[in-house]
DNA sequence: GCCTAAACCGACCCCCCTGGTAGGATTTAC
DNA sequence: GTAAATCCTACCAGGGGGGTCGGTTTAGGC
């Protein structure tokens, strides 16, 4: 299995704020009830997801979670990254920081680490797949906004000034 | 991490049988010990390796395993799902033979099952950049075929220093 | 015909991480 | 002030990854 049920809850959760008007928060709550996930588990899923600007909240009654951007800007590569920690084919994929890899076994010299090559195609490929779909995707793919609640219509104007959200 | 250490161990396996003349085998330990890997564990590995007629072996002294196929005609993906037994990014991907996948959340009628979709492309991205790799581009990677092999000479020099082992 | 090198096989074992729970502290609308 | 919600930390059970061990077979070489 190459992703965890992290990123399979992390998604879904998403997708869900998605369907959702952008501007009144919704309940963690409603979300596990939708979608019949573990609401304390929720709560881990989703402070990965606000640790990295994609959703904000509001605490306090009638509280909860919504999209930070509108769904058009969020790649789905985002969201993954957010949720798994980082996208790596296998162990000595950990970069620290700067793009030094480190490679388990030794760095032989005289001829290259071939199964890194293999790897980093690997990896390419992912990214790729999981830049090129956007969560307003999947919204629209599950059914689209879940009711005509208030438009999910956001002006082109508006979108630039995503908050830079620490 | 997507990947296990056997992929990681396999494929080099996999290289280094590459790096060899096709028609004399190979002894485990000689891989074992050319990548520094446990010898025990390494039997699992190829153990896959066989089971899916990527590799053969010969048993009996002198024996050993060497690549059913020229390196030119096999294609990683082969090789990754010999070891990973499949490649499914995630748990509701196990095909049971047929095209029906299997998704633990509930198949709702009105809705696709977006993660679905957006694993579906995933899993084509990763095997479509296994698929992009042949086994004998890492061999020619990795340095080509290691020297004209120096025959199975037995160097009395070389066999006494590990020898009185258990 | 031994002896030894190898492939083969199956059982076992430890540790870490995933997946999830428990219980609380804090914030805010009504 | 109370209820609804986020937030936070600690804890825990189970399973699988990553091996190890011991033994059984097969085949060359002397």
């Amino acid at each position: 299995m190459i992703f965890s049920s992290k990123a399979e809850y992390g998604v879904r959760l998403m997708i869900e704020l998605g369907r959702q008007a952008p501007d009144h928060p919704t309940s963690l709550k409603a979300i596990a009830d939708a979608e019949g996930l573990p609401l304390a588990y929720l709560e881990q899923v989703v402070a990965r997801l606000r640790r990295a600007g994609l959703v904000m909240s509001a605490r306090g009654a009638h509280g909860g979670y919504w999209l930070s951007r509108p769904a058009e800007e969020i790649g789905m590569d985002e969201v993954v990254q957010a949720l798994e920690g980082s996208i790596a084919p296998m162990e000595c994929f950990v970069h620290d920081r700067t793009e030094r890899v480190l490679c388990s076994h030794e760095p032989d010299a005289g001829r290259g680490c071939a199964t890194k090559l293999l790897w980093t195609r690997v990896q390419g490929g992912i990214i790729r797949s999981l830049q090129a779909t956007t969560l307003a995707e999947l919204v629209q793919f599950a059914g689209g906004p879940s009711v005509p609640v208030a438009l999910p219509v956001v002006d082109s104007a508006a979108l630039v000034a995503s908050a830079p959200a620490q």
